[in-house]
DNA sequence: CTTCATACCTAGGCAGTCTAGGTATCAGCT
DNA sequence: AGCTGATACCTAGACTGCCTAGGTATGAAG
């Protein structure tokens, strides 16, 4: 890295992207874009293997779509998800507060 | 991760604890401790070889001190560091900015 | 004189992300 | 009708950053 941009928080992101309602993959990356003011334009071959790890571990479910000719997956935060969620958030606040504590002391 | 604790963040942490002063390798760890409030605990096998690095790039410097038996090893940050450090606090408050963004909307 | 803390080091492994390639549909342009 | 670009999905393998696990050696404390 730059461990990539996001630095091990895409579980984190993908989930908090996802609390807000369904969406499909390439709808993810689209609202990621948007929701963080275009800092994080991540690339499929990132964010699709993302997906299916989260989905292998019961966090998200997908639903496939086929109606309309192009075939689209939904992926939808389970109960399961929200609490991970939580608990990441929690983690990433921690690390935040840890961060800024070492940086604190560096001429403002 | 949990790509360990510190999600690429290694070299801005390291930075900002030596530039308070020059430190020996192991007194940059505990001074991580410290200053982090126990969140950041290194390994060693983490720690030298970013030092080396950062030396490598020319963002410290370090000097042997063999007086008293005991050999130390103390590293200086370097202007160039201390430039490298300003850079990377501002990329670190982006980054942060953009994930509070993204998380701005997770049920409070 | 053994044990623990200090103090340094490296090789190799593991995990997370990206690169680079692939397929297919649909809208707009010429 | 054919081309181009955006949409929409996918994977294998490379890259990189940190950690594990091992090593050496000194000094202080019991």
């Amino acid at each position: 890295m730059k461990t990539g941009q996001l630095k091990g928080n895409l579980d984190l992101v993908l989930l908090a992207v996802l609390s807000g309602g369904p969406l499909h993959g390439y709808a993810v990356i689209a609202g990621l874009r948007d929701r963080s003011e275009g800092a994080f334009d991540l690339p499929e071959g990132t964010v699709y293997p993302a997906l299916h790890k989260l989905e292998r571990d019961g966090l998200v479910r997908s639903s496939w779509d086929d109606s309309g000719g192009r075939r689209r997956r939904t992926y939808e935060i389970t109960p399961r998800g929200e609490r991970a969620l939580a608990c990441q958030r929690e983690q990433w606040l921690t690390f935040v507060h840890g961060v800024n504590s070492v940086l604190a002391a560096v001429t403002p």
